[in-house]
DNA sequence: TTGGGAAAATTACGGGTGTAGTTTCATCGG
DNA sequence: CCGATGAAACTACACCCGTAATTTTCCCAA
């Protein structure tokens, strides 16, 4: 297999955020942003990166006296993961009822709708 | 609020299931249903219904020597948590990046475009 | 009325998670 | 060259979850 299906919990995620809008970054760097963010420790950001560190959802290079984060999982192969994780879980694996569910449950703007009629035209241009 | 936002867990959302396909239960039915799906202890089967008991998921109505078993978490609400969570932990809240992820990563088929086109005028009619 | 048997309630226990505190280690400044 | 300091590593701890085993309770049959 490509990569052995890395999981990570909530927290962890959050640290992966910030790492996904920016890498490398120092521990201080993280800590920083996330701590405008969320009302979070730092030890307690730290000991999510050593976490991920210890998953391999991240990487650390050494530099000086500090090591630099960048991410191992990408955001992408993370936001598939959780989105076939929902539809096998909740929705039988089946995509259907999951956008059923959505536009009947959720309060779509007329924004959102625009948008996903533009996704519908490429897809359907793409296939034909 | 009009329900406390009930969670249940994965293992716990399998006993879910088979109330929802039918109810009221005894635990003896509900054990047999599941032991044909799942490779679980009876034991452990109603260890996860005495928790769902006591996190107001089901309710119990006493009949004779047992128990009658029934949901009081709904599917459609369930799902509806569960996708919102989705939305909101792994895409920022917004549909749009989750329909793209999709349409670029799970295969939709013309029936699938169809269908969400479709929903996409209902909404449109509706709102105007 | 009492005992057996089944269902329910209680207890168990290891791994993951949220949330840190404490200890060690290496490097920079003096 | 050595000590202070700040990062990293290790330790902590309670709660949830998966997965049961053990104990209690209570109903029905004899």
């Amino acid at each position: 297999m490509a990569t052995p299906s890395i999981t990570i919990s909530e927290a962890e995620s959050r640290v992966m955020e910030v790492l996904w809008r920016k890498a490398p970054q120092t521990s201080e760097e993280i800590v920083a942003t996330l701590q405008q963010e969320c009302d979070w420790h730092d030890k307690t950001i730290r000991t999510l990166l050593g976490r991920l560190l210890g998953k391999g959802a991240v990487s650390a290079e050494k530099d000086g006296r500090r090591y630099l984060y960048s991410p191992m999982l990408g955001r992408e192969q993370w936001q598939s993961q959780e989105s076939r994780s929902l539809l096998d879980r909740v929705f039988g694996g089946r995509l259907s009822p999951l956008l059923a569910h959505f536009s009947q449950h959720e309060k779509l703007n007329a924004r959102d709708v625009a948008e996903l009629r533009k996704l519908l035209d490429a897809i359907e241009k793409k296939e034909r």
